[in-house]
RNA sequence: GGCGCCAUAGCCAAGUGGUAAGGCAAAGGUCUGCAACACCUCUAUCACCAGUUCAAAUCUGGUUGGCGCCU
């Protein structure tokens, strides 16, 4: 029989944290943060992490477990993830998967395999090289020739992506197209429910300014200047992260700050859009739309518990 | 009251006779080892009216609105 797992996501700012205690409470859940920032320590504020308080008890995982210095990405987290569940199971609970990353979602729900190789710096150094040489256009032959199925479904300016397919190509022999296509074919190892709680668009995005104003008198600004002080480069990952990349650039004195408030408040809300264009995408999603709910915490509680017949 | 300047998409802004650049915002989308990343698509008939001309956002006259200066 498939084990129970339970997905609580939604764009940022929705109201993920506060549904996601009720929820836990109710069914007796633990949760593992499925959220690319919250996991380093020292980064509370901006990445408005959930507080020990406003757990009420509640286990949490991948929560303050990694140094900002540390890297972190999906194959980490699927990991530490997979070992969280582990644990709850062995507890005799229910894992309640909870975050707005998308990806990161799709990697444990499906078990999506990603253990196939183990990365090659200097190989993806040279490619980066080339790119900045030659340009995008020339590195992206170079993938038409290897790969053409990949070179025709990723777009010539996203180098990114391209230097991934031609490392998996060089890595592996195999095309990354063809690894895609079987991934995107599988099926869930969980019985899983897959709730995304969401708002009206101009509501959220109210609440997404208000909150960074609410960041910025906490002392987002003092928080990423403790982290510049401790010797955090903007390359970081974690110093990628909304909030902490367009501060980073105030204290460099590249912007002003009325900028960057400007253009964390932006970003965050480009961030929602990208996360519900997500969640559209995804199958056997059930929204749950607050502003059908009357904005009532117990209904909205409600509506997810109905839908979850094993809790 | 007089004189001068201005009026292009939600905002900023090019174009000064040949059939509306660009940026931002908004909207839609892609995503399978950096994903709070990276990337893609996309929005106007030029304040209004009349005229000149084969042709006007571009020239002329008027109307309306805004800005500045003067009395």
């Amino acid at each position: 029989m498939k084990q129970p797992l339970i997905v609580l996501t939604g764009p940022t700012a929705v109201g993920k944290t506060k549904a996601s205690i009720g929820l836990a409470k109710e069914i007796g859940g633990e949760i593992i943060s499925a959220d690319s920032m919250q996991v380093y320590k020292h980064m509370d504020i901006g990445s408005a992490k959930i507080s020990s308080q406003e757990m009420e008890g509640v286990p949490h995982y991948l929560i303050d477990v990694l140094e900002p210095e540390e890297e972190f990405h999906v194959v980490r987290f699927q990991q530490m993830a997979k070992e969280a569940m582990k644990q709850i199971y062995a507890n005799g609970h229910i894992p309640i998967l909870v975050g707005g990353t998308g990806f990161y979602i799709q990697a444990v729900l499906y078990d999506i395999d990603f253990t196939e190789n183990k990365g090659e710096p200097a190989y993806r150094r040279e490619l980066e090289e080339y790119a900045k040489i030659h340009g995008a256009r020339m590195l992206h032959d170079r993938l038409r020739a290897a790969d053409p199925k990949a070179a025709k479904e990723i777009h010539a300016h996203n180098v990114k992506r391209v230097i991934r397919a031609l490392e998996y190509h060089h890595l592996t022999g195999e095309c990354i197209s063809a690894h895609n296509e079987r991934e995107r074919a599988r099926k869930s190892p969980y019985e899983f429910r897959y709730f995304v709680l969401n708002d009206v668009r101009s509501r959220l995005y109210e609440r997404i300014d208000n909150r960074v104003e609410q960041m910025i008198e906490k002392g987002l600004l003092q928080e990423v200047e403790a982290l510049k002080t401790r010797g955090c480069k903007r390359d970081m990952v974690s110093m990628q992260g909304l909030g902490y990349k367009e501060l980073f650039a105030y204290l460099e004195g590249e912007i002003t700050l009325e900028e960057a408030v400007y253009q964390i408040k932006r970003d965050t809300r480009h961030f929602a859009k990208r996360q519900i264009t997500w969640f559209k995408r995804e199958k056997q999603v059930i929204w749950i739309e607050k502003n059908q709910l009357d904005y009532d915490e117990t209904a909205i509680l409600n509506a997810i518990k109905a839908q979850i017949p094993f809790a």
